[in-house]
DNA sequence: CCTTGTTTTGTTATGTTATAACATTACCCA
DNA sequence: TGGGTAATGTTATAACATAACAAAACAAGG
């Protein structure tokens, strides 16, 4: 192919900030490049040791932290709070809104596999809140500790 | 009454060890009953300070955290990941079993509301599980973050 | 252009959460 | 009553995250 697929997300993710009136700079875009080839979640720690070995050899947590902060905000990205650790979204380019979503963690091969969640339960949760009068804020995240295939197979 | 709620909690969590061949020792129950007292999720820090200004002045941060691993496998507290706080199960006392819990959690006034996932949500969630091969290994938690309907009002 | 307010990035320091490792004590059971 | 296991004590450090302020880059109106 001529475009990778990390080009092609990236595209898109660039696209939608503009759409957003946000900024993609070239250090969050990096960030998120980052992300797109190892694929798999990693911590902040770990992304930040990648980005000083390939953009920026001084560069500090917080320089992480903050594009962090602004991918998962524009759902380029998520973050594991159950593990601490970040990985690109696998929904950038397909359109299906975020109104809920799953998120299935090995924790042997430490691999994870995003789906949306599903229909009935996201309206099952509504109405949970609405008899509550709760108010949501953030697309709800199910992080969901098991074996995936494989290693239940091993 | 004569026994309090947080009493009478603390005697089915015994009973439940007990029955689970696990000893609920005494400093686990003050762990437990310093939860329960709260009602509200804690940090494991805060929950040492009070233990140390109560119980045992010269604790260390892993006398707690290991109490709360003890606790939370147990099934009588849960840790919310999100925000890195532990609070006791608010239905220890009542029977069924936990097959997903959902926890709403107001980013305004810090309360927590817990209630069991409910049924289709759970089956769905087991279908897919079902179709990639996926074996789950802990009770799936649900953190809902938002407003509750008092601090939604105001 | 220039200037002025805003956003982003750089930098230092520190706060917060959690665990490793090993010593000691308590508990259980044969 | 000895010997294995589980629990607790203790010290140190690892891992995760943010506060605070300075400097630079950017955008937009004059
Ligand atoms: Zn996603
Ligand atoms: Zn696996
Ligand atoms: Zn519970
Ligand atoms: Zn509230």
């Amino acid at each position: 192919m001529a475009v990778s697929r990390t080009e092609q997300i990236l595209n898109s993710a660039e696209q939608q900030c503009r759409k957003q009136g946000v900024r993609m700079t070239p250090q969050r875009k990096q960030v998120m490049s980052l992300m797109l080839e190892q694929g798999g979640p990693q911590t902040a720690y770990q992304l930040l040791d990648q980005f000083k070995a390939r953009y920026q050899s001084n560069a500090q947590p917080p320089t992480m932290y903050r594009a962090l902060d602004f991918l998962v905000q524009q759902g380029l990205a998520h973050r594991l709070s159950s593990t601490n650790q970040y990985l690109a979204c696998d929904h950038i380019t397909c359109q299906h809104g975020h109104r809920g979503t799953v998120f299935l963690l090995c924790d042997q091969c430490g691999g994870v596999q995003e789906t949306p969640m599903a229909g009935a339960a996201v309206d099952e949760l509504q109405q949970t809140l609405d008899e509550v009068g709760f108010v949501i804020q953030r697309e709800p995240l199910l992080e969901v500790h098991g074996r995936c295939v494989d290693c239940a197979a091993s």
